[in-house]
DNA sequence: TTTTTATGCATAAGAAATTTATGTATGTTT
DNA sequence: AAACATACATAAATTTCTTATGCATAAAAA
């Protein structure tokens, strides 16, 4: 079984959501999560992640603390306050696109 | 309000969907039967629907029938054998990124 | 009666968000 | 010695949209 299918726009969400609850995180850590947490359903590409950090650093959502550890360097991002209130908009964005998606799949019949 | 966000993949989903129930529908059609069943939420627009349906036409997923109505000519598209074999997988496709999503946003605290 | 709105199709340019491929470097396991 | 895990990064290509524009007929509104 192939695992699922990102749709796209979905990433940053799932980024930011993470950091919501974790303070601060850095990119291999959030593949790894994201991969215990959906059972290996979903894998985070490095080519879509980082952009995806550098992105979200560039608007202003995330700030950077590197930290060095066991000889490796580590790239630290955590929410800034516009970051969390975004995390809240794209949490609700996201809601509402999956009750539409299920309003169309599962139509109610009409009572007319 | 405005309308909601389309997440990138789901519109073919969303056409194959619905020509699962019609027997076949025009291009028109499926933006006007889009926003009544999603009351206003969602809008597809031209610029998106007809190269997808072109596209779905070419990967043999659709066929096509023209039709003169009132003057008007109408492009009617139905799905051939392989289309209702996709549609199957695209919704389960979709099924499942909708659970991969909840397990993300919503994760089960672990028992350990 | 002229303009706007609705119906119906289409394409082209650009933007956004990925995938795929590749590169660097250290540390651990086989 | 080779393979795998950790950790970051970028570049080219692809997919899938948005935005803008165009054509054409018909009905409604101004």
């Amino acid at each position: 079984m192939s695992n699922s299918k990102l749709y796209k726009g979905s990433l940053s969400t799932i980024i930011l959501k993470l950091l919501s609850k974790e303070d601060k995180m850095y990119g291999y850590e959030i593949t790894q999560r994201v991969k215990e947490l959906t059972k290996g359903e979903l894998k985070i590409t490095e080519g879509a992640l980082y952009p995806a950090l550098h992105k979200l650093e560039a608007d202003g959502l995330l700030e950077v603390e590197m930290q060095k550890v066991d000889n490796r360097l580590r790239k630290y991002y955590k929410l800034t306050q516009k970051g969390t209130t975004e995390t809240v908009s794209k949490l609700q964005e996201l809601e509402r696109f999956m009750e539409t998606m299920n309003g169309l799949m599962n139509p109610k019949p009409s009572l007319g």
